[in-house]
DNA sequence: GTCTATACTAGGATAGAC
DNA sequence: GTCTATCCTAGTATAGAC
């Protein structure tokens, strides 16, 4: 394998992506430069191009994988959710606490997965992935909620923003909690979460 | 009044931090930039660095005067706060609410004005600002925990947290609540205060 | 205290060779 | 499909005139 010589292995494409969200993780949204994304990749200033028709086109890939990742951890780590004989506070806890950990260690989130500066007006595929990452903390919701989806849906938009905004504050190096881990917030995410979703729950 | 000709009017450092506040409001603190904010207070590109010796300097100067309105705002509008027969869950309801507005509305919140790296070593400006900017919320959380400052401190942390997730996923455009306004992120933000306020009450 | 001018960096994006 | 080369824009920061 030659340094820098020749054309790039098998796929670009999933490489920039790959490297775009590492560059994320470590410095934040705002960083995330095609160039330098080229350079992690090996490849020229001018390749991602060939993939990526802009910066943002880049961001909306790196966007897209977040949420599909995000949505396996739900299912990973949350299997027994609206399984009978599980209980729903805890599902939705659990979800949250995925989320807040996901993103704080990945600097990515529900910000990007529905910016709307993000989505064109017919894209299809971050519409979808965004559908497909709120199912399984709206399943849980609804079961809280006894179908009630309006309400469901404020339970949950409730949740995740508080988690949202304990991963925000983390990564920023928030001083109150200076000494705080990400399984510090997970936890403190997940204590939020049980707390608003037995306020909320009608059942 | 020429239109660009001799010298800036009175104070050009506060009209300067006062132009940075509306970018950051208008576009978001990663697309603070000194020549932007020169061009809008009708001075050089040169004018800025006699008052800040760089781009950061002047982000720290906005952090610092957010933190005083946001002080001012808390005061303002929850005088009767710590007063006997006033009730701390809806104090502690208020700042939130407050908080959560004035972010949402502003781009700037506890993400900059106890933003790690913007403090250096000895930023006595800043982190007495950060100091102030907590003690109303912090006394309505210590009449909820009998005292407990380290019970108040996760009340304060939690509630905070969720207020600071509504604000930045409005501001995102996110799209669970795409028709919402300010003033329904003020209300979400108050009723989960109260919901968590109530939880964590130990008196 | 502000201006003008300038050096420098970095990134976005395109064109044409291979 | 990738490289090299290049253009353009925009921002940071400094120097020296006024």
């Amino acid at each position: 394998m030659p340094k820098r010589a020749g054309y790039h292995h098998g796929d670009l494409k999933a490489a920039l992506v790959e490297n775009a969200l590492a560059l994320i993780a470590e410095r934040g949204v705002a960083a995330l430069s095609v160039a330098e994304v080229a350079r992690r990749a090996q490849v020229s200033g001018g390749a991602p191009y060939r993939h990526f028709p802009n910066r943002q086109a880049l961001l909306r890939a790196a966007a897209v994988d977040a949420a599909h990742t995000l949505t396996t951890r739900f299912e990973a780590e949350c299997p027994w959710s609206g399984k009978p004989g599980s209980d729903p506070v805890n599902d939705l806890a659990a979800t949250a606490a995925v989320y807040a950990k996901f993103t704080a260690e990945n600097g990515i989130g529900f910000d990007l997965i529905f910016a709307a500066e993000l989505r064109g007006q017919d894209d299809q595929e971050l519409t979808d992935a965004g559908r497909a990452v709120m199912d399984p903390p709206l399943r849980a919701a609804l079961s809280l909620t006894d179908g009630d989806a309006k309400a469901a849906l404020t339970l949950v938009s409730r949740t995740f923003a508080a988690a949202h905004g304990h991963a925000t504050l983390w990564r920023g190096g928030l001083y109150l909690d200076r000494a705080a881990t990400v399984e510090d917030i997970a936890v403190e995410t997940a204590a939020v979460a049980r707390t608003l979703a037995t306020a909320g729950r009608t059942t």
